[in-house]
DNA sequence: GAAAGTGTATTACATGAATAATACAGTGGA
DNA sequence: TCCACTGTATTATTCATGTAATACACTTTC
């Protein structure tokens, strides 16, 4: 059964895509795998605080890049392939290095702060 | 006055959000200065395409912080102290470094394979 | 077979973001 | 002074997010 404890709510994006992403992040990791059982919708979203509706959403997303087998009545659980995993893990490694390196550099960092940056706050929480 | 060229309006973060950010980042980054004049309003909702009153939104943001000044019937313009810099610079720099490194340790990825990601993707782009 | 839990679907509602159309008062330059 | 432009404020509307309350068919397990 796939853990939600190290699942952080942020205020600003939708929940629903921050439970998409925490998944995606979760296989790409590889802490998420093939065959695991997903939590159901209820009990995720009493475990999360939000609306089974909101828990719908993002496991419906997930359903429709195939990444999530669903069928009426059973668990929902993973669904990945050695090529669906290299796919979505070039897709958000590059976009969030991306995303990052636009914002640091439009405050003026350089290369050799970036490096520094990543350096110093590493360590920090788990 | 201040160029609004290098802005890019992402989709998902409101706009008036985007546009309150990248003030914070030119003012960090030195391209944008103590008593630099902003577009008024309608200029710059017109040179984004959006609402006077999302521009008007992030105008007002920057004012309670005490980033921008203005006065009815004048251009608003751009007030930063030393301290106040480096307030922020140490604020926005912390935030975007902590939000991409926990993005990355989510995904499995190293020390080592972030600073290969910052070396692969730098270069790319203005 | 019965019961509990599951996925799925529908409808209604609340909220915030963003748009739209104004209106008014103050500033600055011709 | 006059006029264009400025900041500021108000009200209404649209849209997406999230909530809420159901309902129904299917599966798993006892």
């Amino acid at each position: 059964m796939i853990s939600f404890e190290n699942f952080i709510m942020t205020d600003g994006s939708p929940i629903y895509l921050q439970i998409l992403l925490y998944i995606k992040r979760g296989i790409i990791a590889g802490i998420i795998c093939d065959g695991d059982e997903l939590p159901s919708r209820r009990v995720l979203s009493a475990l999360l605080g939000v609306n089974p509706n909101t828990v719908q959403k993002a496991y419906k997303l997930l359903e429709d890049e195939g990444l999530i087998a669903s069928r009426a009545g059973a668990k929902s659980c993973v669904v990945v392939t050695e090529q669906k995993l290299a796919e979505i893990r070039t897709e958000l490694l590059e976009a969030d290095a991306k995303d990052a390196i636009a914002k640091l550099k439009l405050m003026g960092v350089s290369q050799e702060e970036a490096h520094a940056l990543i350096d110093k706050y590493w360590k920090e929480e788990a």
